[in-house]
DNA sequence: TTGAAAGCGCTAACAA
DNA sequence: TTGTTAGCGCTTTCAA
């Protein structure tokens, strides 16, 4: 029995492989760490020290001398599932194998924001951060990161495009685009249903809208303009809202899926049959717009891909290389079965 | 110009901290850590001297020394985006205002998971995890967890109950009461689609459907058990390969919500209404069967619940507390619109 | 190619 | 009530 025993954990270090090995601890360290000049036979050595120690380093040591924890964190006011688990899949298709990992971050609202993010920087020890809408539009955490050192990259920003790197797809032409379809299929009477107000989105695609029935000599009916705040039950109540209403219309641009099928339930409570007698229409194809009935007309935007180079971009900032600043994301319409021409009568 | 200089990052540090104030370095932490035995002249000197320096503690390094990340992974395989989104979402609400943080771990497949988990032992330095099926049911799993002086707590397991701290609905009863209801209302030509068969919850429900079966006299077909894999599409594929068989049938046991909305639209390609042609019934009661139309009836699984539950008994265990070892939480019976008693022909 | 010494920023244990 | 002394387990100098 020496004096020198294994920490009770029973958690063998660095230096128990080494004194097992007849080397260095830091000869250990440069095995595991895979650098140069270490001769086979000491590394063969060590590795075989290590396994019969059960040894596996220690993250925590390592972070704190590295000063890199290999967190990333996710930041997003929760929206739909589906908008979520698609932000989240293409930041872990990034961080795989990479070492990094992925702390979720949702914050519940804009009041709360301010004092999360202070909690955020100050307590997750986050080497960097994928920030998603809103609070890729907010200018002070931005700011606050900034002052803190965390790298961070940015889904869907409209403001400050340059502040810090930026994943886009341009909401406004987008916007005008499915509106143009419709008021091209003969709807004049549309309604919308907007988002939540504090996501810049929100303005863009009420931008796009406005565009598009500029350009088709089409006057906006700002009575059939309803306020939801991109969820379901929202997306329900604005539309209801709209129907029991004095004014007809023939279609309803919503401003994301998740509202559109809150819409189209209400459309069917009030005996509408959709699209024969009410087009609906939704954006961001997400899951939910393909498994309704009908399923609804939408503009994909690559929500996954984004986050995919959102990923990305944080890593480059963490490894020394240079970020690509702003990628601007390709959106698309899709076309299925929620719309059709407006009924003759 | 003393020798001593601030590190480049500029970021203050407890020796800073004491220096400014005119204290030791472990009066700071006492003060930062609200230890007794400060007086509130020296704390006050303390607090000014940190804001005045920006001073934010150092997580890295109070984990080092007491050996906790503050870091809890959920592992689970990607089933729908609801149910991950639930599960989050209760784990979150336990470890909010607790100063641990959620580390997502999704594993793709079976194959994977050990691999992964070995990567989750050695890389992640978590303290603790809430597993969800099927990892929660992998023996080898829970053994390297335990090895490694990983706390945990298990979703669904069906497995060893005993063996981690346990979070169940009782899913054989609850497969039977919502068969009993098929039955009961006079369905004999019975459909099911299965989920995945190495979620353990497949062979429960199944068991559960036999024993309504049995309990009515009504003998079950096996040609008419699908098999899918919880997800819309393979509901889709299942039912859509049922429906193109020679045998009929009035009514799907589909063994989730996904796959019983994944039924839905191959019941309306196949040209039959839902329910007056056909009835639909799900499992978990997740979003999908709220804005589904019609509706799925369904039973209620109390994912969030269960959640905050396993993240409290992770929790328990970290502070030293006994955790509770296993909970069974309410199912419920949710009938809404896809069912109806079988057509008259 | 290897090792010794120093220290990352903090807290536990003890002393004053 | 406050401070001192040792580390936590690892990596970074720098020297050999």
């Amino acid at each position: 029995m020496k004096g020198q025993v294994l920490a009770e954990p029973g958690r063998a270090t660095i230096i128990d492989v080494g004194r097992a090995a007849g080397v260095s601890a830091k000869t250990v360290s440069r095995v595991f760490n895979g650098e140069r000049y270490v001769s086979e036979g000491v590394a063969q050595r060590v590795r075989e020290a290590a396994a019969a120690l059960n040894y596996h380093p220690n993250m925590l040591a390592r972070a704190l001398v590295s000063r890199r924890s290999h967190l990333i964190g996710l930041v997003y006011e929760r929206p739909s599932p589906s908008y979520v688990v698609d932000l989240q899949e293409g930041v872990l298709a990034r961080l795989k194998d990479e070492r990094y990992r992925l702390v979720v971050i949702p914050v519940a609202s804009m009041s709360e924001r301010a004092a999360e993010v202070v909690g955020l920087l100050r307590s997750a020890a986050l080497d960097g951060v994928v920030l998603a809408p809103p609070a890729s539009d907010d200018p002070r955490i931005l700011a606050d990161l900034a002052a803190a050192g965390i790298r961070s990259a940015r889904i869907a920003p409209t403001r400050d495009i340059e502040a810090a790197p930026s994943n886009l797809i341009d909401d406004i032409s987008a916007a005008r685009e499915i509106a143009a379809y419709v008021l091209g299929l003969g709807h004049r009477d549309v309604a919308v249903i907007l988002g939540d107000p504090t996501h810049a989105a929100t303005d863009m695609r009420l931008a796009g809208y406005r565009q598009a029935f500029a350009a088709a000599g089409v006057e906006m009916a700002e009575d059939l303009i309803g306020q939801g705040a991109f969820s379901h039950e929202t997306g329900y109540a604005a539309a209801a809202a709209l129907l029991a209403g004095p004014r007809r219309f023939t279609a309803i641009l919503a401003q994301n899926d998740d509202m559109a099928v809150g819409a189209l339930l209400a459309a069917r409570e009030a005996g509408l049959r959709v699209p024969e007698d009410l087009s609906i229409i939704g954006f961001d194809d997400s899951e939910v717009s393909r498994i309704s009935w009908p399923r609804i007309t939408t503009i994909r935007q690559p929500v996954f891909d984004m986050a995919v180079a959102a990923a990305d971009m944080v890593i480059a900032q963490l490894e020394g290389r240079e970020p690509r600043r702003r990628v601007q994301h390709a959106h698309q319409l899709i076309i299925r079965e929620s719309v059709a021409p407006p009924p003759a009568g």
